[in-house]
DNA sequence: TGTACATCAGTGAACGCGCGTTCACTGATGTAC
DNA sequence: TGTACATCAGTGAACGCGCGTTCACTGATGTAC
């Protein structure tokens, strides 16, 4: 009954959503258009329409693929501090900060998200818990609750340490704003194991 | 043999800068056009290339004035833990949350200055220094270098959770960001005072 | 002091361009017979 | 199994609009005499 199977339009639908998560990272999201969001997904402009109702649904459903992906990613990480510490560690990395495309949304985005619509914000925030509570249970697998202020402290660190070593135009201190990045995330998930 | 006093295009120039430090942290740089920006300082769109070179050029103005601007402002706090904790106090608050235009400028744009050219990051950059430098002398009178890693870990932090309650749809989670927020920020200011 | 002139900050229309969106059309495919 | 048909994912031109930038022009002002 359909041209092609349905399984063709549903992995067109994920290829657009997977090159306009890595587009967006890259330029913003005000700075990439759609003509340029469906070359890179190898189709033109008009097909847009037969995927999303308009570019506003398209950030929606990018931002919250980004972010329940990246929480799906987490909760493949060894449990307890290993987990964190490994998560740290790639996190504020060279190869992050020098590729934003495939790095975390929140990095590349979060003061744009700000400026969204209201779907786009509940797609964050849902995927965003996710990745906070995965943090959490890391901190204090026993009471994660008792952990949430340091889970969030982590989390915004990490944000806005490589959200500053990619604005700053001096490379020494960039890599400092990634090795001093190391040590207080380092310090942070420590006293949360000791406190108990 | 001017038209004008020159004091008067100055003072247009400054009106210009100011009105779009405003809108930008409103409504983003990429979000933010050269005529509605003039219409903003009470001027129409051809008055513009009399002030500035480009819309790079103003950016990068504009941006090292808001964060120059930032640094002054703390530079007249009091000195010490009590300076720290009232800008924390202040930067962490709802009307700061909910007032972009009149903010912080990192809070509302790091992640599109880490998208500008090399003039806007270097101006950000310099400025931005100046900052960490106000907060490091807090933190550690007698030794500001050792205090390196907390001012970028205060400042980071600081960022981050700014950009998070702002992002979130959910106003209770909004709210827990900026308490939990303010929790970290003291112990880190705190713990800094203790190590000597 | 009064008048003529030169300056240039600011006006507003226009440039080509890319934006988000619409739409008549194409043609490869799955289905029915 | 082979053929005719219906479907609809994708094409590509076009829509009005706002973008950054340019430019011929205006007219309020400071200066010179």
């Amino acid at each position: 009954m359909a041209r092609y199977s349905r399984e063709h339009k549903e992995s067109t639908r994920r290829r657009i959503i997977e090159t306009a998560g890595r587009r967006f990272k890259r330029d913003g999201i005000d700075g990439s258009g759609i003509a340029t969001l469906m070359a890179d997904a190898g189709l033109t402009n008009g097909a847009f329409y037969a995927h999303f109702e308009s570019k506003d649904d398209l950030v929606a459903t990018v931002l919250g693929d980004q972010v329940d992906r990246q929480a799906s990613e987490f909760s493949e990480l060894p449990g307890g501090r290993a987990g964190l510490e490994a998560f740290v560690g790639q996190y504020l990395s060279p190869g992050h900060r020098d590729h934003p495309e495939i790095g975390c949304p929140s990095a590349a985005l979060l003061d744009e998200v700000g400026r969204c619509t209201a779907a786009t914000k509940e797609a964050y925030t849902a995927g965003t818990k996710a990745i906070l509570d995965e943090i959490r249970a890391r901190l204090a697998p026993e009471d994660p609750e008792a952990a949430r202020g340091t889970a969030l402290a982590l989390f915004t660190m990490l944000v806005g340490s490589m959200q500053l070593a990619r604005a700053v135009s001096d490379t020494t201190l960039s890599d400092a704003v990634l090795e001093e990045g190391k040590r207080s995330a380092d310090a942070l998930i420590g006293a949360a194991a000791t406190q108990k």
